[in-house]
DNA sequence: CGTCCAATGCCACTTTTTGCAACAAAGCCT
DNA sequence: AGGCTTTGTTGCAAAAAGTGGCATTGGACG
């Protein structure tokens, strides 16, 4: 990392310093920087108070606080079964290692993913959701792609020819899929055509794809099957679908994994 | 590494060595290269001094940071000069017909264009930027695209092959676009090669083009050459530049709007 | 060979930055 | 509430860095 040596760092380094920190976590604390730096916590403290003055933090006791991180929290949108995407997030992060090229999915529960991936070292994020890039994009040690296209309103998310004609030049090791329903027979459908078609041509492209299916997902009926879902390597949910859906989908050799 | 032998660097070896460093690490301290360099601090401050003069670096107590750096994360950059960057929006917003394709850069002149666009009927915009795309695809009766690509960090908007590539396949009306800086005579710049690269695509495909300057632009020496860039149609500034950049441009065939 | 000149170092002096110490305020535990 | 620890503030002195003047040096050049 930073050296800071015999010689003293730069005040702008220092600056930097404290900057890439709060933007990689959303705080940090005097104590830390002074000991990282080598130098007083009243230097540390000067520092703050000058980067305070220009707007580029704001100052608690014991510390700063990212501006960003606080007035950021916007693009969270009304969800329903919070906890149990929030569980299904972690639980595909669970499946992630440093390096891997996630794809991630628009949608709740894909937000959710990126969220519980933040921390993760040097990954490469491939993603149609204007918000997940953007929440993924500010974390260090993370590249983030966009794939082009059509804006689509509701999911925020770029969908058309293009994002589906991008979707093969990537090579992915993860994909983090989400869906419209899942049948009572273990079938995954999606409420779209041009849906269901880039989420297949996912599955095809990606070395091992999970579906995201919360617990609402359960029994729900949508009406386009989507091609090829059972190459997937399994889904993640919060709960135990149905017996005659799991059965289904045990019986296509598609793991079930059921976030706690 | 660099030799300093018995015998005193020569003084442009010393100038590579700094750059070299401010490059590697984004800033110098004098000591530390006096010491390697076996001269007086003196001396060193002298070379800064000039190198500073060149624009090459930025002087700061106790060294040199890289001016490449210093380009602000966007948070913060959206706060300076924010009266200015709305009057480019909105004088920028009024060449906008209903109907029309719409290109716009990223960087907070061309956010503050997109709020300014809101409220017409019918557009179909394209952007890079996170950001836009996002605020816009929320309003009724605007299509937005997003061209797809690695995510710049620091301008949170997509760059690179794939987004250069994905311009030739729009048809746009017209086209605004952000720049680093505009030298005394009249050349519009950028902070990178792939910047530069991308808005010079983007000048030879839109059917006009409009670059955006604020005045804290005005001046600003920053590395790439904009190829191209006197085919747009015209800059929008919030003051009138200075005597002999806005002569520059005239001599060019380019408007200059002064938004008020 | 002598002179000139740019580059460098040295020095005295100013300005900025930093650390220290003492005290006030805030938080925390019981 | 009371006592203890951590954090914030302030004034001051020391250290580090910046500045400008001047002397020295080592070539370059007539």
């Amino acid at each position: 990392m930073a050296s800071q040596n015999s010689s003293r760092a730069l005040a702008p380094r220092r600056h930097d310093e404290i900057l890439k920190r709060l933007a990689a976590d959303g705080s940090v604390g005097i104590a830390e920087l002074a000991a990282f730096f080598d130098v007083s916590r009243e230097t540390i403290r000067r520092d703050m108070k000058l980067l305070a003055e220009r707007g580029q933090l704001d100052l608690v006791h014991g510390g700063a606080r990212s501006f960003a991180a606080t007035e950021a929290a916007l693009p969270l949108r009304s969800q329903e079964n919070a906890a149990g995407k929030a569980a299904i997030g972690r639980a595909a992060a669970a499946l992630v290692e440093d390096g891997m090229v996630v794809f991630l999915d628009s949608g709740t529960s894909a937000l959710e993913v990126a969220n519980a991936l933040i921390g993760k070292q040097n990954l490469t994020i491939c993603t149609t959701s204007l918000v997940i890039a953007l929440l993924l994009c500010r974390q260090p040690s993370m590249r983030v792609h966009i794939l082009g296209g059509e804006i689509d309103p509701i999911e925020e998310a770029a969908s058309g020819i293009d994002a589906l004609e991008a979707i093969g030049r990537y090579r992915i090791d993860i994909a983090f899929l989400g869906a419209g329903g899942l049948t009572p027979d273990g079938t995954i459908t999606d409420f779209t055509r041009s849906g269901a078609e880039q989420r297949a041509q996912m599955v095809t492209h990606a070395a091992k794809t999970y579906f995201l299916l919360d617990s609402s997902k359960f029994g729900r009926l949508t009406p386009m099957r989507i091609r090829n879902f059972e190459r997937a390597s399994g889904i993640i949910v919060d709960a135990p679908p149905p017996v005659p859906s799991g059965h289904g989908l045990k019986k296509k050799g598609m793991k079930v994994i059921v976030a706690g």
